[in-house]
RNA sequence: GUGGGUAUAGUUCAGUUGGUUAGAAUGCCAGAUUGUGGCUCUGGAGGUCGUGGGUUCAACUCCCACUACCCACCCCA
C-alpha cells in the first residue's frame, strides 16, 4: 500500500475546496460587522500554556494532547483547542492596555487530539473561534452565541438547539461543590469507578457522565444554578433576557459543564443530531479566571469554539448546497502547433483581463477539448485552426445555445464578445 | 484505551458449496463525426482481490495475525 495520510486526518480535494472558501468568507464577513478581529497563533505552544490553561486534570490535557521535546529540549504541544493561544496572544502582546474590550475571531485553526476517530471526530480539525476580553455584561455572552447562530443560518443549517447553562465562579461553586458532594456521598457505592475518581477532583463532572447509574443518581442532584451568588444569578438571568430580545431559543441544561477547566458563569453548547453521536458543533463559554490564569492581569473572557469539519458535515447531511465556484468563461480551442502557442498566448491575455480563460497542454483532438472545455462549464469555446490564422479570426461558440459567431482575432475582441452577455 | 463491522478497478459495489481467462455500473482514453461538447452506440486501458502467514491438488472465497477505514463507548468541535 501506498503512504496514506495519518490516522484522522483528512485531505480537503480541489473539488471540495470551494465549500471551505465559502464558508470561511461568511465568517469574516459576519465577523466584521460584529467588529470582531483576526489574530492569528502559531500550531504549537510550549506545553505548560495548555496545562495551566485548559487544565490538567482534564481528558484533553492527560490522554489527547500531541507533546514531543523540540532539538533544545522543551516540551512542545499541537494545539488542543484555540483558546488557550489566544488568551497568550492577548497577555503576551498587553492587548489589556488597549480600550476595552479586544473583540476576536480565528479561522481555519487546526486542532490536534490523540483520539479514536470516527463520525464527525478527527485527529486533526479545524476551528473557527471567537474571543472577546475585557467584557464583564452579559450582552458579550450573547453577543458570542449570536455570531455562532448567523453563521448557522447564512450557511443554511437547521434544527439546532442552543443549550446555556452557568456554572458558577469560584465564589459560589465551592457552596454547590458541597451541596453536590453531600447528596452524592450517600449514594457513592452507586456511582461507576470513574465517577468515583472524579467525586474528589471535579465532582461537576459527574453531571455529565453517560453511565447510566450515573445519570439515574444525577437525576435528583441539587442543581447550579439554586447555589448560584447573585452576581452569577443575575448575569444568568441577563443573557436570557439578551436572547429573549432577539427571539432566540434556548434550552437551560443545568448538566452541561464542558471538559475544559477554564470555564465560569456562561457555558453554552449548539447541538445537532445529523451527524451521528457527536453532536456538540459548537461549544464555548465565559472564562473570567484564565487571563490572569495564564500570568495576565485580571481580565474577563467570554468565546467559543465551532468545529469547521462538524458544520460541513452537518450542511452534507441535510442536503445543504453550497454555491458553485466560478465556471470557466472561455476555453481556446487549437488545432496544429502554430494555432496552440497562439491560443496560449490569447488565453493569457484573456486572464489579464479578467477573465477565466484557458487552453490545452495535453495535445488533445478538438473534439476531446470541446469535452474537456463542457467539464470546466466553459460558457463560450473560440476556435482556432489553419484557417483562423490565415484569416486572422476566430471562431466563438456559445455552449449553451450552440450559436457560433466569427469573430477578429484579438484578446479585446473575444472579452468584450463573451462579457458583453452576462 | 474498550467493543462491533468492513477491506475486490480511479470511485460505488457484485463475485455461487473453495475450481482454471475476477465482473458490472460510473469515471478515464479513443472511435462512430477527415475541425465541435452534452444524448446515443462501439472499442480500449485500468486489479500484486489491504498486508503477512497457514490449511488444500487448488484460496478473492476457509483459518490466524497485523494494518487501515467505518461505527459506537469514552471524550469533544
Amino acid at each position: 500500500m501506498a503512504l496514506q495520510a495519518p490516522k484522522g486526518t483528512r485531505d480537503v480535494l480541489p473539488e471540495e475546496s470551494y465549500k471551505w472558501h465559502y464558508v470561511e468568507k461568511l465568517v469574516r464577513e459576519i465577523c466584521e460587522r460584529y467588529g470582531l478581529k483576526e489574530g492569528r497563533t502559531p500550531m504549537f505552544e510550549h506545553t505548560e500554556l495548555f496545562l495551566r490553561g485548559v487544565g490538567d486534570t482534564t481528558d484533553i490535557v492527560q490522554k489527547e494532547m500531541y507533546t514531543f521535546q523540540d532539538k533544545g529540549d522543551r516540551s512542545i504541544t499541537l494545539k488542543p483547542e484555540g483558546t488557550a493561544g489566544i488568551v497568550r496572544m492577548f497577555v503576551e502582546n498587553k492587548l489589556y492596555n488597549e480600550p476595552q474590550p479586544t473583540k476576536m475571531y480565528y479561522l481555519y485553526c487546526p486542532v490536534f487530539r490523540y483520539e479514536r476517530p470516527q463520525a464527525g471526530r478527527l485527529r486533526e480539525h479545524h476551528q473557527f473561534g471567537v474571543e472577546i476580553f475585557g467584557a464583564t455584561r452579559a450582552s458579550a455572552d450573547a453577543e458570542v452565541i449570536f455570531v455562532a447562530l448567523e453563521l448557522f443560518r447564512r450557511v443554511g443549517v437547521k434544527d439546532l438547539v442552543l443549550h446555556i447553562n452557568s456554572i458558577g465562579c469560584p465564589e459560589c461553586r465551592p457552596t454547590y461543590h458541597e451541596a453536590l458532594k453531600s447528596y452524592l456521598r450517600q449514594r457513592h457505592d452507586e456511582l461507576c469507578e470513574t465517577c468515583k475518581d472524579r467525586f474528589e477532583k471535579n465532582p461537576l463532572r459527574i453531571l455529565d457522565c453517560k453511565e447510566d447509574a450515573c445519570k439515574a443518581i444525577v437525576k435528583g442532584a441539587p442543581i447550579i444554578l439554586d447555589y448560584l451568588c447573585p452576581s452569577c444569578a443575575s448575569h444568568m438571568e441577563e443573557l436570557k433576557l439578551c436572547l429573549e430580545a432577539m427571539n432566540v431559543e434556548y434550552d437551560i441544561d443545568p448538566l452541561i459543564v464542558r471538559g475544559l477547566d477554564y470555564y465560569t458563569k456562561t457555558v453554552f453548547e449548539i447541538i445537532t443530531t445529523h451527524i451521528g453521536s457527536q453532536g456538540t458543533v459548537c461549544g464555548g463559554g465565559r472564562y473570567d479566571g484564565l487571563v490572569q490564569e495564564i500570568g495576565g492581569p485580571s481580565v474577563p473572557g467570554v468565546g467559543f469554539g465551532l468545529g469547521m469539519e462538524r458544520l460541513l458535515l452537518v450542511a452534507q447531511n441535510q442536503g445543504v448546497e453550497l454555491p458553485q465556484p466560478r465556471k470557466c468563461d472561455i476555453y481556446i480551442a487549437c488545432i496544429g502547433d502554430e494555432a496552440w502557442r497562439k491560443a496560449f498566448a490569447l488565453t493569457m491575455r484573456l486572464r489579464e483581463a479578467g477573465l477565466y480563460a484557458d487552453c490545452d497542454h495535453v495535445g488533445r483532438s478538438v473534439k476531446a477539448q470541446f469535452k474537456y472545455a463542457d467539464k470546466l462549464g466553459a460558457r463560450y469555446v473560440a476556435v482556432l485552426g489553419e484557417d483562423e490564422l490565415r484569416d486572422g479570426v476566430a471562431k466563438l461558440k456559445n455552449m449553451a445555445t450552440g450559436e457560433e459567431a466569427t469573430l477578429q482575432l484579438s484578446a479585446e475582441a473575444i472579452s468584450a464578445a463573451v462579457s458583453s452577455e452576462n
